[in-house]
RNA sequence: GCCGAUGUAGCUCAAUGGUAGAGCAAUGGUUUUGUAAACCAUCGGUUGGGGGUUCGAUUCCCUUCAUCGGCUCCA
């Protein structure tokens, strides 16, 4: 007999060699149906795997992470096996679980179409249905890479002869499809009782450009229809929140084959928000001891040599421009500009740290493909700083940076944050000492914040190492944002200077930040975030004032100007139409508040106000009405 | 940039190897409106650009531009 212990701390005795799923049966039926992988004694293992000593076991299902990594795993796998069943030409390369889903690779000379996938995806439920036991077996190296020779499988053995001599590997078998895998997988493919193929894109073998492109087919699966379902409703519901979509619907920035891609054309609407992000940022950048400073777009190109730009950042820039016969570059970055305003005097220990804050527009080759919306283009605004401080200012000012980064962000309404932790790229400045002791410094300010964050192995910037913040938007989905990136290279490129107590010159440290990252990526995920219905703060009109007829223009317009007067963003629907048709305008335009104004209100010097997704509020007289809106405003904005 | 798909009126979408159509929007009029679409009329397109095949191309082919979904990269 062994002893198994549970999470709980509960302890059963089991017959040696029972499994996980003989446990998991003794504790409950459905728990067994439900458990898709196990954990001894850290682990993870197929459920049927015979446990021959005392363990600790942990049941993942389908609402653990790794449980659904499992799940999706032996998904690729039966994608897969329906792929070679229907095009036996095809060569299988790699095929992982993903945050939502799987993929797989194929070699195929065509692409998979969607009557293609239609067929796959049958196919995989008849597999399915099958309930075919993932098989596993152990075997040396040679003899695995032996059996994907036979089978013709040059993927499978190109990774097998990647791999030390005397490795031993293992391979999974259900029904006639081998696949080479770590594992774990499900006890049988009967399990997978939904599938969704999604899409095939190209993708390059081992994710690398030089190499030959193949054809990658995304799905996803789930132990129930109903999750399927559900899955996909939520799909249709990010189609809708699209900010390309919704920009074009509320009239808020288009973008012009005229003018070029990835270049953001800022409608009055999209320019009046834009505006008041602005002025919140620059105000709150005030008042946390920042400097404002304006720079211009174009740099000599010695700038960018002595900065490191041209060495290692040319890709993503733009042509040099011949002025006069000198090379001018448009600027990728801020940072030279506001270490040129650093250096116009000399600075003593005193002044340290400096702030300069600027919303920089900079330019950026992204290749065609990349583009997109509002959150990859060419041309966009960072709300850039640097702080340069004295090496014993750093980890206060990362302190701060953090801090002043969330608040911030929650200003704009998010609350949920992942942190990660970037490293020393390939192509890199600095020596790797210096890189050590910066990221241990940045290391150390998430640790006192007691921040979890992941690390990004060989993320950083070419000229250091870089906290980044990605925010969790209403639909659960995560962009980045904020980036604090220390720089200890700019510092002694530039020979940037301060005079210390001792009255003997220093190197000063400089950290590059942007909280919100590049305005227009930002704007795209306000929009999806908030699905258009912006807080009442930052919509571009507030109050659409719609008085019944024409009989009330009057009445209407010294309302208007009375919002007005109070600092209210208000318009006025004087067209020739019917009231329903205003108001479903202005619904549709997603304008918080309106104001139906007709006889009875004329009579009771009132408004009636219809709040946008509510629908009609009553009547208030226009002090009450201000003070309704005012109070929206603010509760919103007390969460700074 | 690479793989694949798409491109018809301002928007959403039809149609066909034989002179391109609807709804909304826009414009003009009628109506003076009470909480999500009043009625009538009018305007609007070298079917993304260029080239080819054909008696004839918006439809088929090539090329180019742009967009979309991925890959690589990234704020």
């Amino acid at each position: 007999m062994i002893n198994v212990t549970l999470p709980d701390g509960a302890v059963m005795e089991m017959d040696k060699g029972s499994s996980a799923l003989d446990v998991a049966e003794k504790i409950n039926h459905n728990l067994a149906l439900r458990t898709i992988v196990a954990e001894v004694n850290g682990q993870l293992v197929d459920v049927t795997r015979p446990i021959e000593e005392d363990a600790a076991l942990l049941l993942h299902t389908f609402d653990s992470e790794i449980g659904r990594e499992v799940y999706w795993h032996s998904s690729a796998h039966l994608m897969a096996q329906a792929v070679k069943q229907l095009f036996p030409e095809v060569k299988v390369a790699i095929g992982p679980a993903i945050e939502n889903g799987f993929y797989y690779d194929f070699d195929r000379d065509e692409a998979f179409s969607d009557e293609d996938l239609e067929k796959i995806e049958e196919r995989m439920r008849e597999l399915a249905q099958e309930k075919q036991r993932f098989e596993r077996v152990d075997m040396a190296r040679g003899d695995a890479t032996k059996k994907f020779k036979r089978r013709h499988e040059p993927y499978k053995v190109e990774l097998l002869e990647a791999m030390p001599r005397g490795t031993r590997v293992s391979v999974y078998q259900q029904g006639d499809f081998i696949d080479l895998c770590r594992g774990p997988h499900l006890v049988h493919t009967g399990k997978i009782k939904a599938v969704k193929l999604l899409k095939s894109a190209g993708a390059y073998w081992r994710g690398d450009e030089r190499n030959k492109m193949l054809k990658r087919i995304y799905g996803i699966t789930f132990p129930s229809k109903k999750e399927l379902r559900k899955y996909l409703a939520v799909l249709e519901e990010a189609k809708l929140r699209d900010h390309r979509k919704l920009g074009r619907e509320l009239d808020l920035f288009s973008i012009s084959a005229d003018v070029g891609p990835g270049l953001i054309l800022w409608h009055p609407n999209g320019a009046c928000m834009r505006n008041i992000i602005e002025d919140y940022w620059r105000k709150r950048h005030v008042e946390n001891g920042y400097k404002l400073v304006s720079t211009p777009h174009l740099g000599k190109a010695q700038l960018w040599k002595t900065s490191g730009h041209l060495d290692f950042y040319s890709d993503s820039m733009f042509a040099a421009m011949d002025i006069e016969g000198q090379e001018y570059y448009v600027k990728p970055m801020n940072c030279p500009f506001h270490i040129a305003i650093y250096k116009t005097s000399k600075r003593s220990y005193r002044e340290l740290p400096l702030r300069y804050a600027e919303m920089g527009s900079v330019y950026r080759y992204e290749k065609s493909g990349v583009l997109h919306g509002l959150m990859r283009v060419r041309g966009f605004t960072v709300d850039d700083a640097h702080i340069i401080c004295t090496p014993g200012q750093l980890d206060e000012e990362v302190e701060k940076l953090l801090t002043f980064s969330l608040g911030m962000l929650r200003g704009f309404g998010f609350n949920d944050f992942a942190f990660y932790l970037a490293t020393r790229p390939e192509k890199a400045v600095g020596e790797p000492e210096e890189w050590d002791l910066a990221t241990e410094s940045l290391r150390k300010a998430l640790e006192k914040h007691e921040i979890d964050f992941k690390l990004d192995e060989g993320g950083g910037a070419f000229y250091g190492p870089k906290i980044d913040i990605k925010i969790k938007d209403s639909l659960g989905r995560y962009w980045q944002c904020t980036t604090i990136q220390f720089d200890f290279n700019l510092a002694e490129r530039f020979e940037m200077e301060y005079i210390g107590s001792d009255n003997q010159p220093h190197r000063p440290y400089m950290i590059h930040r942007a909280l919100l990252g590049s305005l227009e990526r930002f704007f795209g995920v306000l929009i999806e975030h908030y699905a258009g219905n912006f807080p009442t703060w930052l919509c571009p009109t507030q109050v659409m004032v719609i008085p019944v007829s024409e009989n009330f223009k009057h009445f209407a317009q010294r309302k208007l100007k009375a919002l007005r007067k109070e600092g209210f963003r208000a318009e006025i629907d004087l067209r020739n139409e019917k009231i329903g048709y205003k108001i479903r305008d202005a619904e549709m335009m997603k304008i918080p508040y309106m104001f139906i104004l007709g006889q009875r209100e004329e009579d009771t010097n009132s408004v009636s106000i219809r709040r946008h997704g509510e629908g009609d509020l009553g009547q208030f007289t226009l002090e009450e009405a201000i003070k309704k809106i005012e109070a929206d405003i603010n509760n919103v904005k007390d969460e700074e």
